[in-house]
DNA sequence: ACTTCTCTCTACCAATTGGTAGAGGATCGT
DNA sequence: ACGATCCTCTACCAATTGGTAGAGAGAAGT
């Protein structure tokens, strides 16, 4: 078997969840998609909300597999940042319902906010970190690093995700448009951090 | 009658629809909330889809009234992006819903996409020309102004609606973390778009 | 007094929801 | 050959969903 039955459920529960949302996916829509029945799915998780946690879970740590094989490489200052970016925008094109996912999880009402935090918690301090020691040697502009990493993620997350956005203010969303988005998006950053 | 039962169905319908999304939203729900039936509601909309729709234009009416006061005072350069930042950020303060339900209907599946674009596609096309301007009169760094908008943009609404995320990073959300944020998001704008 | 209009209600409905109970068919080790 | 385990199924359920039909109360106009 290519895949079994359960990697199957979180694939398409990831994506039915990434861009639907959490209660406008039910089950016997996932269960069709598939080619099952919905009591198949609820033989590997007890609950609809079982599945949404595993999906959570996984995709969580994709991210911060992304987030770790690029602080591993030890590059430093802005062109590490960009590296990041780099691969963050790679993720969004490919896996567009990861990175919305992200934006479901992080809604107000959402219960799994705990889930993912969990797991991205030990980014954000690396990160706050690594943007302290930059600022400190001087490569970035000094500021308050917690806030600068909240700027840096918001514009991020918003310019590779907020696909309907670009399509109201007329902007491309080919692959073509997305490397002139990056590209753009990289000057943006890097004129806001640089050292003045 | 202090306001008419119509409007109060509106306010709770932006408050459900602007926090726990459409889906989520049953109309029993509301009509608990508002002390009034279900059926109430339906004679003033006929769907569910058109309370929706019909918050989306109040709420859209209400976004572009707030650009329109601002454009109309004429400032120029990075004064007037800074001003209109404070007042998304004021709005967002005292009606996070507002963006909430911005955030709804920018979602990839979201049906009133077009609705509310309808509203903002003016305001859109003025800032483009303002930013085209400022950056033609040497006020801006040159880039491309349409994608200039879209970072703009993400950084704004994400910084003042991702609290979860915040919270997930240890941002406090207090009124003065608020006014933390807002300063620590104009110098970071500053930086992006003045002049090198 | 009577009609009309505005509003909110009770009563009801078909469809869909997440979830339970348990049957039946494989495939396995013994 | 045989039980055990794994997996997917049919059958079913109570609760909730958005929505319809229409009664009745109250105010307003004639």
């Amino acid at each position: 078997m290519a895949e079994s039955t359960r990697e199957r459920i979180l694939d398409a529960a990831l994506r039915a969840f990434g861009t639907e949302g959490f209660a406008a996916t039910s089950l016997d829509a996932l269960a069709t998609e598939l080619g099952i029945r919905k009591q198949t799915i609820l033989y590997y998780f007890p609950s609809k909300q079982a599945i949404f946690e595993a999906v959570v879970d996984r995709a969580a740590s994709d991210l911060v597999k992304v987030f770790e094989e690029q602080a591993a490489r030890g590059i430093g200052g802005l062109d590490q940042v960009e590296a990041i970016v780099k691969r963050v925008f790679r993720l969004a094109v490919r896996r567009p319902q990861l990175l919305g996912l992200i934006r479901e999880v992080t809604r107000p009402g959402s219960l799994s906010i705990d889930r993912l935090s969990a797991h991205t918690a030990p980014i954000f301090d690396r990160a706050r970190d690594f943007l302290q020691r930059e600022m400190d040697a001087g490569r970035m502009r000094p500021s308050d690093p917690e806030m600068l990493l909240l700027s840096l993620y918001s514009t991020v997350v918003g310019v590779a995700t907020e696909l309907e956005v670009q399509r109201a203010m007329g902007i491309s969303d080919s692959l073509r448009g997305a490397v002139a988005r990056r590209q753009e998006l990289i000057r943006f950053l890097r004129a806001a951090i640089e050292p003045a």
